[in-house]
Formats: structure tokens, C-alpha cells, sequence
DNA sequence: TTGTAGGCGTTATCAA
DNA sequence: TTGATAACGCCTACAA
């Protein structure tokens, strides 16, 4: 690390180490000769205040904690850029964590941030029906959090979401539409807002078009893509297989999509598809991909700003409960028409 | 930030705060009696030591900083998955930085991190041949910088790359093989030493095959997704267009598939594709794409590894000029055959 | 085995 | 307008 420090800079220049600091802060308190005199030694040097000196006297680190089930995932590294582009031009670090949609882990990341070196949290949960106990550490610490997609249930906060109810009936309507008469229900069998909600709009589409849907049919995965893979190789392999998908998480729609390649059934003909996915090649998937796409960057964007308005303002009702949706856009292409 | 402190433990259990301090970090010196009621209470309080002093205390910060050029693509995604999976074990944050492939917002990032907010820079620079005075800032913090497939070539240091120029012979080689006659080599049109050796392995299998490649052929892009497809879809609608192309970007592969298929031309019976790309379903594209991918997550543990142990060692002679290059995965499928 | 004191680099309060 | 001093919370040398 750098021995130039405040101090330094003062006995190079003879003056106290507080004038200088406040001439690096611009105080309206230091002449300009003197500005001058220290701006233009600080600049010769590549003078940076010790961040973590400054962190520890001003009791915040101008850092977020971000934490993701999946960071490979194309839908969170979205949301993680939204968040950046507008915490980079407020001077805000992120510091991104992986829960690898284990619980345990997300527990340990979150103890680890006890200690000050975030000012608040951004996370989307690993599973939401389990403890939320570490949830309310970073409440005792006067740590904010804020959720995204997969919100907490039990604990109030800022959530942002997007109209996961909606996009899976509108979805499942369609294909109900096209003459589907088995459609299938894949999702991920954490127990999360965002799967129940989409479960819910596949069922609301079924209930309008007055069909019954088969309970067999709505179908839980893991996260073991090898695993996952087979159970659909399986699923279609049978006689009476679905006739439709609606695919609840963009691993699974590809699965699908594999799947059905393998055993060479024709999308849209016998089998029509629509996933939820954030990727942008869909439309040169084999066969064009029907997609619904949440607004990731918006998600993050919308997220962060109100985050540091709620820093700066200091005022913590800014971190009550309030539920922010927004909506996804649903894309029609050659897999389901 | 929360009011609990080694200070606080240490009055509420009567001993001196070194006391707490050392038993907290399980000192020898400390009775077991003793650490038993320090670690009792803080973890029934939640007790975390707040990061901001311990790191100015320690001169370090145990967080590294990463710069990449484009935090969406997936090859970055995937060395920074490489890179956690390896700090997390060792009890190391990153704070990741987009440098959206603009030297001098890499320069304001890397000034940002001249004031000890990071122990270490892994960077992937913007553009190789610009300036690198702000990588000899780093230099004069004594601040270590690893880099990763675009390197510095005027700085010395650890270097991971991957085998670019044989991995771009192998691809050309074997589209010449397949008959094309006319290979159209698709490159960023910054100046970096991937983008270069990817080249060269281009023009290499040419002099190999007996061929002149010709110079209009070697195509450079910029950044800007609209325009770029506006280029490829010129370029095919030419009479005497390509009939093979090597994209050494996973956007020009995927912009090259979308131009075709926009022109009705034929992959591979009229024109036949090779991509680099670290997709994961590049199997599932209309039709399925042939590629290169490089060993992203391996490049990122390999790199951390090394990283880490430096670190612990303090022996600075550990991140001396060393080039280490893991070979990358040549895929031939449909697009190419 | 435990306690005392000082300093890491910064900023804010008070005094000059 | 500038300077001296203390404090943020931690760790370590030295003392007991």
C-alpha cells in the first residue's frame, strides 16, 4: 500500500494534516492559493485518500453488498448492471456475492457483511420459505436491504419484482390458444414467490379457458442440469406427453429444447414452447424461441436509485415496505405459433 | 453500522479489549475459559469485527479488484465465477468494474483504487496499445496487477491468455478444408493481442493452404450492435461475398448467423461459420454453431490461485512476467460442415 | 494469561 | 483562514 498520506502531504506543503483534508474536500474554509498549493501536490502524487481510513471515521464504505443465487445467469448479470450504471455515477461500489441457491451460504455471506464494509444489501434470495433469521441480523445492524425477483415473504423491505402472474397466464393462455391441450408447467422447486406467481397465472389461464390442469403436470426441478435433463428426455418420451411447455426458468427451456432435439419431436408441431429467458440469441434458437423477458436492467437501475436516494436522505422510511412491479415483455416466435 | 464492538464485549465481560481481540482470533495466549465467554458473547450478539478498521489496521483490504471490458459478456462472467470460487474460499471479496471498453474510464477506475479499497487488479485492459501510465500507478502503490486474455504488452506481469492464434489456425484450417475459397475474418477493431493472434492463426492455415488471403476480408468492428449488423449484412449481399467466416467474437458470430438468415442465404451449404464464443447452447442455434471456447472459469481459478498465493507469501518475485496459456475448445458442428 | 498504550489515515470540533 | 487534537475500531508491542 501507498505511503503517501494526508500527513505526508501536509509537512511537504508545512501546513496541519486538517487543512489539507479539507482542501481535498473543496471546504469553503482554505483560500484557493491554498487549494491550489495541495490539489496540485496531490495530483503530482496520485494521491487517493485511504478508502478504508475514511470509511471507518465516516462510518459508511460507499460499498453494496450484492447477492445472487446464480451469478452465471444472464437475467441477474442484468440486474447487476443496472444496479452499477447508476451506483457507479453516485461514487458506489459493488461487491457481488454467489449464494449458489443454497441458504447456508447466503447465510454466511450475509454474517460476513455484518462488520461494515457494506452500507446496504441488494439480494435476491436463495429460497424464501426457509429461515429468514439472517435477514433480520442486517436489520439489528442497521444494514438496509432490499429485494428483487426473489423477494422475501415474511420480512418487509423494498421489493422489486416483475408481473411474473401476469407473463405466465398471458404465456399459457396463448398456448391453450394454439390448441394445446397438456401443457406442462416447468419450474424450479425452491419454494419462491416468483415460481408460485408464475404457477399461479398458469393456472389462472387454465381455470378461464374452464380446462382442469393436470397436477402431474406441474413439475419441480433442481439444480442439476445433468438430472433435470433427463427427467424431460423422460417426460417426453411417454405416449400421452405434453403438447405444450411453458418453461418457468431459462435453464429449464433449454433443457426443453435439448430434449425435444434428442428425440427428435417438432416444435411447433407436436410440442409449442415459451420460456422465460433474458437471452438475446432467441430468435436464432432452433426453432425461434418463444420468450418472455423480465426488464433486468430497469430492474437494477430502478432498484439502485432508490437505494441511494434512501442513503443520502438518511431518512429509513425510505426502506419500508413498498412492492415495485415491473412488467416483462412476452415475444411470440416460431416455437409456440 | 451497529454499536457493538470489541470495546463494547470487552466491558460488558470485564477484560481489556486486547483481551477480546486476541481471544476473537483464537490467540494461544488466551485461556480457554477466557475464549469461551468472548466467542459466547459475540456470537449471541451477531458480533462481526468491523471491516474498515481491521483493514486499516492490516494495510489490507482482503478485496480484489477486477476490470473487465464488457461485464455482460459471458466470458467475463465466467473467469469472474472462476476468480470468486477461488477468493471465497480464501475469505476474499471482489469488487468488479466495467471498463465498457474505454481506456479512460479504465483510468478513473484504476485511479479510484490507488487509495488501498483493493489488495490486487485482475484486468482484462480496454485496449492494449493506449497508454498503460495507469497501470505504472498501480505499480507505484505497490498494488499487484494480474492480467487476463487482453494483456498489457508493454508491462510486465502475470499473464493468462488462451491459445488464440492456434485455436484461429485450427478454425481456418478447417473451413479451407471444406472448400471455402473466399474466409472473411470478423474482428474488434481495438488493438489487442487477442484480436491480433487470432488473426495471425487466420493468416497462418492461408500461407499453409497455399492461399493469399485477402486484405478486405480482414474486417474490424466497433461497439455499436446496429451498425455492425448493418456492415455484415452489406458485406453478404454482395455477388462475390464470403462463402466462410471466422468470428473472433462471440456478438460477430451471433450478428453473422442474424445476417444470414435476414438474407435467406444457406449455412452452411452457401456459407459456412465458425465462432468464438463461451455459449452454452450453441448447440440449440438454427443451425447448430460451430466454435471455439475458451476455458473462461479455469483462466479465472488458475489466475486467482496464483493471485492468492502471492498475497500470502509477500514475496513480490510471484507476480514477475509469466505467460500461462490454457488451450481452448474447438466445437465443429453444423454451421461448418 | 491479561492489561495498557499507541497508531493505522481520515475528518470534525474547537481554538487561534 | 489555519492549526492542534481527538476519535472512528482494530491489533500488537510492551508491561504486569
Amino acid at each position: 500500500m501507498s505511503e503517501i498520506t494526508i500527513k505526508f502531504l501536509a509537512e511537504k506543503l508545512n501546513l496541519a494534516s486538517s487543512t489539507v483534508s479539507r482542501a481535498l474536500n473543496d471546504s469553503h474554509e482554505i483560500s484557493d492559493k491554498t487549494k491550489k498549493r495541495v490539489l496540485d501536490l496531490a495530483k503530482s502524487l496520485n494521491f487517493q485518500p485511504n478508502a478504508n481510513a475514511r470509511s471507518l471515521r465516516e462510518q459508511k464504505s460507499k460499498t453494496i453488498g450484492v447477492i445472487v443465487p446464480d451469478r452465471v445467469n444472464n437475467f441477474f448479470n442484468l440486474v447487476i448492471e443496472g444496479l452499477e450504471s447508476v451506483c457507479r455515477e453516485e461514487g458506489y461500489s459493488l461487491i457481488v456475492y454467489n449464494s449458489y441457491e443454497d441458504v447456508e451460504q447466503e447465510k454466511k455471506i450475509i454474517y460476513s457483511l455484518l462488520g461494515g464494509k457494506v452500507d446496504a444489501v441488494v439480494i435476491s434470495l436463495a429460497d424464501e420459505e426457509k429461515e429468514v433469521q439472517h435477514l433480520e441480523w442486517l436489520r439489528e445492524k442497521n444494514i438496509p436491504i432490499l429485494f428483487f425477483d426473489r423477494v422475501a415473504r415474511h420480512v418487509s423491505g423494498l421489493k422489486y419484482t416483475t408481473n411474473d402472474l401476469e407473463s405466465a397466464y398471458l404465456a399459457t393462455k396463448h398456448l391453450l390458444d394454439k390448441g394445446c391441450k397438456k401443457v406442462a408447467f416447468l419450474g424450479l422447486s425452491n419454494t419462491s414467490s416468483v415460481g408460485k406467481a408464475r404457477q399461479d397465472g398458469f393456472i389462472k389461464a387454465h381455470i378461464e379457458h374452464g380446462l382442469v390442469y393436470d397436477k402431474n403436470l406441474l413439475i419441480g426441478f433442481g439444480h442439476d442440469d445433468i438430472e433435470n435433463q433427463k427427467v424431460l428426455e423422460k417426460l417426453f418420451y411417454k405416449i400421452n406427453r405434453p403438447d405444450g411447455v411453458l418453461a418457468a426458468a431459462e435453464k429449464l427451456g433449454i433443457a426443453t429444447l435439448r430434449a425435444l432435439h434428442n428425440l427428435r419431436i417438432k416444435i411447433p408441431e407436436q410440442v409449442r414452447i415459451v420460456s422465460f429467458t433474458n437471452m438475446q440469441f432467441a430468435d436464432l434458437l432452433s426453432p425461434a424461441l418463444s420468450t418472455i423477458a423480465q426488464p433486468a436492467f430497469e430492474l437494477g437501475s430502478t432498484c439502485a436509485k432508490e437505494l441511494i436516494r434512501g442513503l443520502k436522505s438518511k431518512n429509513i422510511n425510505l426502506f419500508e415496505e413498498k412492492k415495485i412491479e415491473l412488467p416483462s415483455k412476452f415475444t411470440i416466435r416460431d416455437s409456440s405459433k
